[in-house]
RNA sequence: GGAGAGGUGGCUGAGUGGUCGAAAGCGAACGAUUCGAAAUCGUUUAAUAGGGAACUAUUCGUGGGUUCGAAUCCCACCCUCUCCGCCA
């Protein structure tokens, strides 16, 4: 969330910054209601200090008295109703305008970062690094290929279950998902980060606080008879974990890593990535997340992104980073890195982890602070996927794929997994 | 799901219509004392908005209502706890 102030005040700073994301924001609506809103609030807090005043002295004739039905007194309360009544008028406003003042400002998305690339979408996006040496030998067999040679999932039985766009993992599949999610636990955790096993249905304060309400509500489940919806990533749940608290500095930065599984509804994705672990209703993914010091975010910024890479080396997959351009910013990040891994049967980079620094933008909407000089103040919060597990598995199919058929396990994982390679059974 | 209890400041906890934003205690901060510390004494110590200060308003689970005046009375909702039932 934007701050108020900073939209009453200075709109047009506002507008070019928002700007940048390459689209227009109608920024003086939201202006002007503000400034509104303003106004009534002075006048409803004079209101109330005359009011306020008058009850008083009515209270001090009473004690004084002890009548509490004199020509006088009445009088005075005639003019307390009257001002009764006048309050409520304008309190009814401040209602009105609050509601849609704060609708509008949750829907504005974050300032990007000045040191994110500018750009439109996607093709603006700027390669910072690759790593690995990228498989382009013809003939690589696709990930969903291999997979249902070697009976690790079954799509279509997945259907009659529920619908398309989900799996079910079966024998070493399902082995070598819970492999991924120990091993890359373990070594977050090993790392310094401590683990979170947060709830899968959030409500919807918690979706709110993290950016997803009130504008992207086509994209999570919710269930209907509950203000719940099933959690899109465990940044919603990571963030709601300190709503409404102020964190003493000593305790930063706060680095947690959670598994969870996601719900996403994929609205408008008809048709793309239709085959495969790559795009479902319903995956598994290892979440970083960091609660810093505001001053300190930027370095934060590169550490999550470092922490998320050091799986990727430890699982020898080829990959590279990538400076996400202003146009393409998620809607709540300032500055992004994605994390791409190479798919030899596609030939091309896909997204696998996103690491964003959010700045104060998810504290705000959430209320999370620290004292800085005694000065409360939002802190910074970033979040980074370290790593998704199906994607990881798709690329760790297609990556190790062999002539026999059958899949090398990464060296790092063969503990969890349990064997070197990945045959039929 | 049934029955009951309860939600007050960082925490514990008092407060049932009038200087109550709220006693007391704990904790914390600062100062005095000390070579230093503990103990002791003193002072300070909620948030948000109004550009700092002064000051003002709001906030005692949330939203309404009654009243000149609500932490306190009324209504609705949410949440927590205990007991019973059911359940992995």
């Amino acid at each position: 969330m934007l701050d108020q102030k900073l939209i009453r005040e200075n709109p047009t700073f506002v507008k070019e910054n928002l700007s940048l994301r390459g689209k227009d924001y109608n920024i003086s609506h939201i202006q002007e209601l503000a400034v509104k809103k303003k106004e009534i609030d002075i006048e409803v807090s004079n209101l109330q200090y005359e009011s306020k005043k008058l009850s008083k002295l009515i209270g001090q004739e009473i004690n004084k008295s002890k009548n509490n039905n004199s020509l006088q007194l009445n009088n005075l309360k005639k003019k307390g109703n009257e001002y009764r009544i006048k309050i409520s008028e304008f309190e009814e406003k401040q209602r009105i305008f609050d509601k849609e003042i704060n609708n509008e400002i949750l829907s504005l998305p974050n300032f990007p970062s000045k040191d994110a690339p500018i750009g439109k979408d996607e093709s603006n996006n700027v390669q910072v690094k690759t790593w690995g040496e990228p498989l382009k030998e013809e003939s690589l067999k696709s990930h969903w290929e291999i997979g249902e040679s070697l009976n690790l999932f079954d799509f279509t039985k997945s259907t009659k279950i529920s619908k398309s766009r989900f799996i079910t993992l079966i024998g070493n599949g399902a082995r070598l998902e819970r492999a991924l999610i120990n091993f890359m636990l373990d070594m977050h955790i090993k790392n310094g980060y401590l683990e979170l096993m947060p709830p899968a249905l959030v409500n919807s304060e918690s979706l709110t606080g993290s950016g997803q309400l009130p504008k992207f509500s086509n994209e999570s489940f919710k269930c209907s008879n509950d203000d719940l919806w099933l959690s899109p990533t465990a940044e919603v749940p990571l963030t709601a974990f300190h709503r409404n608290e102020i964190i003493d500095k000593s305790q930063l930065p706060i680095k947690y890593v959670a598994y969870s599984p996601c719900f996403r509804r994929e609205a408008g994705s008809y048709g793309r990535d239709t085959k495969g672990l790559i795009r479902l209703h319903q995956f598994n993914k290892v979440e970083l997340y960091w609660f810093c010091d505001p001053r300190e975010s930027l370095e934060a910024h590169q550490k999550i992104t470092a922490d998320a890479e050091s799986i990727l080396k430890k699982l020898n997959l080829p990959y590279r980073l990538v400076d996400i351009c202003t146009g393409d910013l998620g809607f709540s990040s300032s500055r992004t890195f994605d994390l791409e891994v190479w798919l030899p049967s596609s030939k091309c980079y896909r997204e696998i982890s996103s690491c964003s620094n959010c700045l104060d933008f998810q504290a705000r909407r959430s209320s999370i602070r620290t004292k800085i000089d005694k000065k409360n103040t939002y802190l910074h919060t970033l979040n980074g996927s370290g790593l998704a597990i199906g994607r990881t598995m798709a690329a760790i199919l297609e990556n190790g794929q062999q002539n026999d058929g059958s899949v090398k396990i990464p060296e790092a994982l063969v503990p969890y997994f349990g064997s070197n390679y990945l045959k039929l059974a």
